[in-house]
DNA sequence: AAATAAGTTTAGGCAAAGCTAAACCTTTCT
DNA sequence: AGAAAGGTTTAGCTTTGCCTAAACTTATTT
């Protein structure tokens, strides 16, 4: 019962992201993991009939306690290779995404294990995602968008959601990284754009759609 | 052309350490690749449909170039990655293969590259094989097995064969590692074990099993 | 309440990859 | 040379995993 196809894992995987303990509606499903709606009902009886998920027909599909357990199991895989090919390889944070989850597939207890001592046991990715931890906890998302703060806050960024590969170019062109500070000194009330001043004094705005994407604690 | 499945792989990998350059029967491959002959005779036909591989029936099977090719660079990557889980993660000589034959699959030029880089571009695994090089070169396999080495000579293991858990916990239990030096003090002509001794004085006798798998330079 | 739209499942196909049993080449032995 | 032996390929079946088209539910709209 501990052995799953690549295929299988990933339905485990979207139905995490999509519905975390909740119920997914198969095209949903379909849709995250690239596939036609068939193709997801099919999916999930293979997947019902391993346990890993309970199904309503016509009405939606959610994870067991052991689908669960996989899926925050694979999430832990991902985003530990994810920190490793930042950290160690030197690889840019907008190009990890589609190697880690080849590598999320790999099976060894103890190789998964190794890795995290390796990499002193981190609570977060490169991106600031939570890494679950091997008990399956999930330590609690950090930061709040930065359009929460307002004028005159001191923060860190802590964190960025994945939004493509331009996203990331442009945060790199304005040198924002994970763990930076910044004062936000001003708030258009126009296109809700904002304007950073970094700590070397240095100020710049940025764009709703950037700033909705990154997300900080006040300081 | 560049989008190979795991079973494919392994079959060009299996054809690579049967015959290197040379044909194969399809009786010994299906064999290696822990299948049955039909199988492997359709998977054969698969592959020469890619032109990976030439197949004259009923004689034998052999890789094209670009099947060479592609066998050296999973080669490279398993040896590469049984480096890094030796080196970085700590991991047993022997307990690296089978997780390396799930790494070895993972797609990506510039993950390889970055993983030799991170490793110092190692000229040889673990075992002391070759790894195959960027360009497809492969250097020399060094060494011979002991029993070829005269009484009296001092000698430096250089390559283990891989010769199952029970030969790597004797070795380990014999501190036997690479790079170690010792001197041929004695050879039975009687079942051919030799007696080798260490640098500190120390002197075992090895069997015949073990020496014949153990290579090593004079010095 | 009936009709239409939207989403889900069934039905039937296809390719990869494996299997067993039967047919078919090669080689070897008498 | 002919027959038996051994290895190889063909035939036909299974599962995974995906597809399209058709049937079926559910939800929405009139």
């Amino acid at each position: 019962m501990n052995n799953h196809t690549e295929s299988e894992e990933n339905y485990i995987k979207a139905l995490y992201h999509l519905g975390g303990e909740g119920a997914v509606a198969s095209g949903a499903l379909a849709n995250r993991v690239g596939a036609k709606g068939p193709s997801a009902t099919q999916a999930v009886r293979r997947l019902a009939s391993k346990g890993l998920v309970e199904v309503i027909p016509y009405k939606g599909v959610k994870l067991t306690l052991d689908g669960l357990t996989l899926a925050k199991h694979i999430l832990r895989k991902h985003r530990l290779w994810e920190t490793f090919l930042v950290e160690k390889l030197g690889f840019g944070w907008e190009e990890v995404h589609p190697i880690a989850e080849q590598l999320e597939h790999i099976q060894s207890r103890e190789l998964v294990e190794k890795l995290a001592d390796y990499l002193d046991s981190p609570v977060h990715d490169p991106h600031g995602d939570p890494i679950p931890q091997a008990d399956g906890k999930i330590p609690p998302a950090t930061g709040k968008p930065l359009q929460k703060f307002s004028q005159g806050s001191s923060l860190k960024v802590v964190r960025v959601e994945d939004a493509g590969t331009d996203f990331f170019t442009q945060l790199d062109l304005l040198e924002i990284s994970l763990g930076k500070e910044y004062t936000l000194t001003s708030v258009s009330s126009f296109d809700s754009s904002i304007q950073l001043q970094a700590e070397d004094g240095e100020s710049f705005w940025l764009s709703h759609s950037m700033s909705s994407n990154i997300y900080a604690i006040s300081l």
